[in-house]
DNA sequence: CGGTCTAACTGGTCTGACCGGTCTCCCCGC
DNA sequence: GCGGGGAGACCGGTCAGACCAGTTAGACCG
């Protein structure tokens, strides 16, 4: 408390009060002290805490918000929240909106990224791993409405990104999931692409499941050459010009994938 | 007041004026009604015009910021700011220190993203974007002291992802290139891996310009290889010590990018 | 005409109050 | 005794007005 003798009088740097508290917090959840699920003392208890206002407070938990640390209840109170995925997918989301990226480009950055991916998660893999890859798989096999179909689809590619074990390369999948999730809405529904590229997800499972890299990376290659092939007029149209016409609108996938 | 018997009326919908407020602001600036470099009004003027207290627009800013549409400037006002790859490289970053990625996961992944970027933009790049590739390349090897070394190295290989003509590729280099920075400060502060690799720059460059898809593609590996083999010990150890090591703060590779 | 000093900005922070929603616990009635 | 309902306590959302510290530009003086 003789603190706050000093900090009145004396000369506290700079402005920067609301930084200083957010880095903190920051860390306080970085560092695990909180966990996920945790309920965040009360931005009243917060205040006193730190010896600054509630706006302060609020505008600071804001931030986190903003950068998907925390999750703002009102009535309840705010809780640390699992980073995901679309954490990092949103910016993304925005800035496709504004370059109009088509489904070929973005066909050709995942055949860059998935079929390595899918070599590394044979070679390198782990047991664990693949059979995450298998689950995935078979979720994908029992799904019926087109909805289903495309959420399987994505957890099935997502969780070969993650059985290469390179985190990098993972969130590098990460962030262009929400576009190829839409990219899945619009492939998933023409019956020619579903039965043509379908089964190439077992032939993926299957080679990574024997370790075989080069089968994995083959069956990769095919599975994405024929979404391409399949994909019809609109391989050249910006995505965000595709959904639209079909009452998609990109900047909620992220919610509809979280939800 | 017992008016509430008869009429119920309408539904106030939630809480949203936070979100609502933030949105209309943000289609503002994204429509372009608010360009680049241009001042936002005043906090207080905001308040009139949205008809909410000063507390609310403080957040929603607060908001904006933390997306990266403006930048706050105390005593001067807020500006509408050109959306970076920095924007993109920060979730990635805060990923980086929490899952530990080492500088042979991010190698792995630049070779996976940059050997097929040189190929396609040695096929498909516009004159223009290669002659951006030349700049690039000359502007390093006027480079002396490290700082510039790596800052212009970076803008090289970013030059090529855009040389692709793909956004998506060109995105997804963005969303690392904090980290690859990172990872250039230590590899280029070596003699060896500088006098290694650097030459390669001049080779990528000429096999891009040569229209070659082959060699500037095998020139990357090689790039990207001498690295991965120079790297010495720390290859394994999470870039966030290596870096902090060096008294290097991860979290702070941003804004000396951007600054 | 130039330099300086002030006054009118801007954002940063604080105080204290009120609202509506959420949760819990105690008390009342069955 | 037990279950349901209601009253607070608590939470975040919003508002109002005030003061501080930088920035900027114009007025004033030399």
């Amino acid at each position: 408390m003789a603190s706050d003798f000093t900090a009145k009088a004396g000369a506290p740097p700079l402005y920067p009060n609301q930084d200083a508290v957010l880095g903190r917090l920051e860390r306080r959840i970085l560092s695990g002290t909180l966990k996920v699920g945790d309920r965040l003392p009360s931005e009243r208890s917060l205040c006193t805490e730190y010896h600054v206002s509630r706006p302060v407070i609020r505008e600071v938990l804001r931030g986190l918000q903003e950068r998907g640390y925390i999750e703002i209840h009102p009535g309840r109170g705010s809780f640390v929240r699992a980073v995901g995925a679309s954490d990092l997918a949103r910016p993304l989301v925005r800035m496709a909106q504004r370059t109009g990226v088509t489904p070929r480009d973005l066909v050709t950055a995942r055949t860059m990224l998935e079929c390595e991916a899918a070599a590394m998660a044979a070679s390198r893999g782990s047991d664990e791993q693949i059979d995450l890859v298998r689950q995935a798989l078979e979720a994908h096999q029992a799904a019926r409405d087109l909805t289903s179909l495309a959420r399987t689809d994505l957890a099935f590619h997502e969780a070969v990104a993650h059985a290469t074990g390179n985190p990098v390369i993972a969130v590098m999948f990460g962030s262009i999931r929400t576009l190829v999730y839409g990219l899945m809405l619009r492939s998933l529904s023409d019956r020619a692409v579903l039965e043509a590229g379908d089964p190439m997800h077992q032939t993926i499972y299957e080679g990574i499941a024997r370790r075989d890299a080069e089968a994995a990376r083959a069956a990769m290659a095919e599975h994405l050459r024929l979404a391409l092939d399949l994909y019809g007029e609109d391989l050249d149209t910006p995505l965000d010009d595709v959904l639209a016409r079909r009452g998609i609108q990109v900047a909620r996938l992220d919610d509809e994938l979280a939800g």
